[in-house]
DNA sequence: CGCAAGGTTGAAGCGCATCAATGTAAGTGG
DNA sequence: CCACTTACATTGATGCGCTTCAACCTTGCG
């Protein structure tokens, strides 16, 4: 959150998601986490679970990997932030939760339909955009036959043609 | 770097920087070092360093926590792309290397003067604007007395008002 | 000298923000 | 059941911040 209001959403996270592996070893929280869905979620003891990485080999390395997920991702966001247009800043978020909800098993593979329980305002605090410009946007992919939203629900309709509109191949 | 020739640039290294932690973990290097000024550096190999880094506690201890400030850096960074007007940008880009470098006892702290090796369109690349209006930016940075830059150095010479333009107190 | 890289400046244009009106659907209390 | 509210989405008009383009200037360098 900024101090006029407006907030830049850091990542979504989907079940099976730590909320950061930045906790683990700093103390300060340095963001604020909501939830969009209902969640169940776990808490871990910060100082254990540092014990625990230090004996146990393997889930230091998982960890650690994951941590790396984590960086290359926000790394990402930096460029698409700093150096994409609207178009392609939110067909990625898309692209990129699809992905993810891919590897998951949570897309209907027949449809590529996903849940979809984000609200505009979200999409627009992810990329850095306004909820209007959003709603312009997303219209537009519609009308061009790219997407369809309707019912908390997400189709990729032309996958092709979308990857491309999100400089992705 | 993006298809279209334009770049982003993720952080500045300051003398004493790892480049990243995270090809520690991960053998695809996931982006492109440049050295602007005279550099020395030097290789570690990542095998030895992982298993150094399971025997050796402290070091893991401090490389975690070197990782946390990268991440708590990029995630800064995401919000400022996201969030913040061409005018903050640039100040907090400033800022934020002046506070490194403050930290690494390299600001001359009478005249508030530090090296600043960068060009423009680093600044451009690193901020997500372009060099053109990073020059307007400058200009009228320095027209209004908060800084001055000369001959690879940069003297901040209005700090409260300056941090007043980043919106940081 | 001639050239390349960087910086400055102004004019014009575009992409997204802002503002405002309208619509829609779900929830709430009378 | 209906008035009312609240949250969200859509749409059009207008404006602004930054980009783009282009000309010109400076500096360093082979």
């Amino acid at each position: 959150m900024l101090s006029d209001g407006s907030r830049q959403i850091l990542s979504f996270l989907l079940p099976g998601d730590i909320v950061s592996a930045a906790p683990f070893f700093d103390v300060r929280p340095h963001c604020l986490v909501e939830a969009i869905t209902d969640v169940r979620y776990r808490n871990i003891k910060r100082a254990e679970f540092r014990t625990a990485l230090f004996t146990n080999r393997d889930l230091f390395e998982r960890l650690l990997k994951t941590w790396t997920k984590e960086t290359l991702r926000a790394d990402q966001l930096i460029v698409d932030l700093g150096r994409r247009t609207a178009d392609e800043r939110i067909a990625r978020l898309i692209l990129n939760l699809a992905e993810r909800l891919s590897e998951r098993g949570m897309v209907q593979s027949a449809t590529m339909e996903i849940d979809f329980p984000l609200r505009q305002h979200h999409i627009a605090d992810a990329t850095g955009l306004t909820p209007v410009h959003v709603s312009k946007v997303l219209t537009e992919f519609r009308r061009s036959g790219l997407i369809n939203i309707s019912d908390r629900a997400l189709t990729i309709v032309d996958p092709v043609a979308f990857r491309r509109v999100a400089q992705m191949r």
